[in-house]
DNA sequence: CATAGACCTTCCAGTCGCTGGAAGGTCAAG
DNA sequence: CTTGACCTTCCAGCGACTGGAAGGTCTATG
């Protein structure tokens, strides 16, 4: 009673049959075995993988890190610091992004400030655009 | 004397000729003048037009949207309500984006923070990764 | 005048993380 | 026996480049 298809899988983690796949032919999931119909069978353990798998992504790890989180997480003598340490260059990552996309915004923002949005054309938006910032 | 081969907008702008070439192919940029030997030959317009997409690009517009916003430069007819909405909307979508960060980052900080981050197995990060959010 | 090297040209492939579609095999119900 | 819901594989496309191969051109130097 154990053994599901990819459409249960699919249905029970949440990620489509074609993400399974294609995680599966870039080696972040493991092939599993074939029914007689070639049908792939997967048991129920690959339920909790895939939820683990699109928690991880939808946090912004690639898929390459979540092989690695995955790796750790079946790895029963793992150390925690290391689960800990690729949380946290991440959060650096996640940061930095932030940092980036703030920046953009009061740069917008400045921007648009003196632009009157109006039926003119002159517009100290496309002015800024053009000139390079001075810093 | 104001004509330019593609290797010197290149210098000029700041942007590669790979990249010059590819925006041209999207449509971007326009076909310039072909030279007797086939070299394409630009004017010094295209050093300020590559420099306003380059710069619009940064600001994280995509190539679409600065195709968009480059008609409106050219255009002397322009209203700068139009500009100063696509702006307005691109700090949406930027702010938006910023939101998801910071989330991904709480997130990330509140899993992180009971984790031991030493030699021992048990991580309350992966814990975390592998169970849904309850909301 | 030959050659080196710095240009230029085109086209094809790869990146990342999927997603869609085509063409076909399988299976249970009516 | 057919319908429809599964499953299989493979191929192509998204966005925005970037790299490389294979070849033509131009300029300077020996």
């Amino acid at each position: 009673m154990s053994a599901l298809t990819i459409g249960q899988v699919a249905r029970r983690s949440g990620v489509p049959t074609k993400t399974i796949r294609y995680y599966e032919s870039v080696g972040l999931l493991d092939e599993p075995r074939r029914a007689d119909n070639g049908y792939r069978v997967y048991p129920q353990r690959a339920v909790e993988e895939l939820r683990f798998v699109q928690r991880s992504r939808s946090l912004g790890f690639t898929v390459k890190e979540v092989a690695g989180l995955l790796e750790l997480w079946r790895d029963e003598g793992r150390r925690s610091a290391e689960v800990k340490a690729m949380a946290m260059e991440h959060v650096a990552r996640v940061e930095e992004k932030i940092q980036e996309l703030q920046a953009i915004r009061q740069t917008l923002l400045d921007l648009a400030e003196t632009c009157h949005g109006d039926n003119r054309p002159d517009c100290p938006i496309l002015d800024g655009l053009a000139h390079p910032p001075e810093d």
